[in-house]
DNA sequence: TTATTACTGTTACTCCACTAACAGTAATAT
DNA sequence: ATATTACTGTTAGTGGAGTAACAGTAATAA
């Protein structure tokens, strides 16, 4: 199977958590346009996102909703489990412990860090948080492939160096540096310009052009 | 003016926040390419996005770092301030309080919300949580019209019904649950599906294809 | 004084994401 | 039987974001 694009996969992510609601309700069947319909998107690309990961539906009847979420689940997760970790438990990283904790991610959260000797011991939604300085060893041992980077932004340029080092293939940047990031795939959110972003785009003037 | 690019808007936030790093440490002019570096992206992009400003930059000298800061100012504030609120003030919502008054972002948090009785009243980074009943009344008094939205997802849909009426212009949704708006600006962000994206493209066989 | 260097500013192109349009088909209605 | 309806599956076109290429120019070097 070929790369699928950055956001089919995104989509696949919630077409599972979506269509799992669904199967707790009690259907069995789903059509193209009650999914869109769902997540506010056209029919159009529920379809062709579940055409590129080879699903077929049946005329009529839609999509088998346990089947299509079996094969989201062989695309998007590894046949090996891929364990996580977020770095960093202030805020941020407590609120997305609980994100993905509540959330029926397949990806198995493994561990947190923190610098702070007052959380270093504790858990987390069941996780347990490590000291920073045995990121290498914990990484290792719990085979964590992806991070989430939670830290202050003054320590991120040295986490990240860090987690390359130890062989990390995924970050997910919240910090508002910028990293440099190669061989890993990086991922960058900065919530403060999205937030201004939307200021922005917000101002009577510019909604009136929407 | 005309409406800019999305992604431009948000990488001028970037810029400010940057520069005003470097005017801190004392320069007074940087080129495109120092940009470029700091925020690991093209010269070319910097250049494009300032042009897309109507500023100048100065041969062989760059640009002049406080002018820019200002006119990054001029278009992506209003002239009027922006007043926003945070409507859930679990952990991300207390996350982004503090991310909000810590960054020199000229938007103004005037107010909090929550519906639990132990956290109204009570004041974070200092601004003060109001009950959610109170969400038009305060919308009103303080001309609120930027919303981040990080209450459960149970209450998401209403709230949002709650805010367009009273006027809102802008909301950040940070729940899980995709919502359907008319009349304001819309930025969804799905914490998950992001830290689920970088784990399929963070396969040690897809790495390989970055 | 002329050539070179080191920048900015702009246009034209490429790539990715989304959408419109339509082909294909099984069930249902006539 | 035939037509219609209501879906899925696929291709071709469109728009937006990023990049490559280059034109323009002031300072510096020869």
């Amino acid at each position: 199977m070929d790369l699928l694009p950055e956001k089919t996969v995104e989509r696949l992510s919630q077409y599972r958590r979506t269509l799992q609601r669904e199967l707790e309700d009690g259907k069995t069947h789903i059509y193209s346009h009650e999914i869109a319909k769902l997540l506010h998107i056209t029919p159009v690309q529920v379809r062709r996102d579940i055409m590129l990961i080879g699903h077929s539906g049946t005329l009529r009847k839609g999509y088998d909703i346990e089947n299509l979420i079996n094969l989201i689940g062989e695309i998007i997760d590894c046949s090996t489990k891929q364990n996580s970790a977020i770095f960093g438990i202030g805020k941020l990283g407590q609120a997305l412990v609980n994100y993905l904790s509540s959330s029926n991610t397949r990806l198995q959260l493994s561990a947190v860090f923190d610098n702070n000797p007052d959380k270093i011991g504790k858990t987390y939604s069941g996780v347990v948080c490590y000291s920073i300085d045995k990121l290498e060893e914990i990484i290792k041992r719990e085979n964590i492939t992806i991070a989430v980077l939670t830290v202050p932004p003054e320590h991120a340029i040295e986490i990240k160096n860090r987690l390359l080092a130890a062989g990390i293939l995924g970050i997910v940047n919240y910090t508002p540096i910028s990293l440099q990031v190669e061989g890993a795939f990086l991922e960058e959110y900065d919530l403060i310009s999205s937030i201004e972003k939307v200021a922005y785009f917000a101002k009577p003037k510019n909604v009136a052009l929407l």
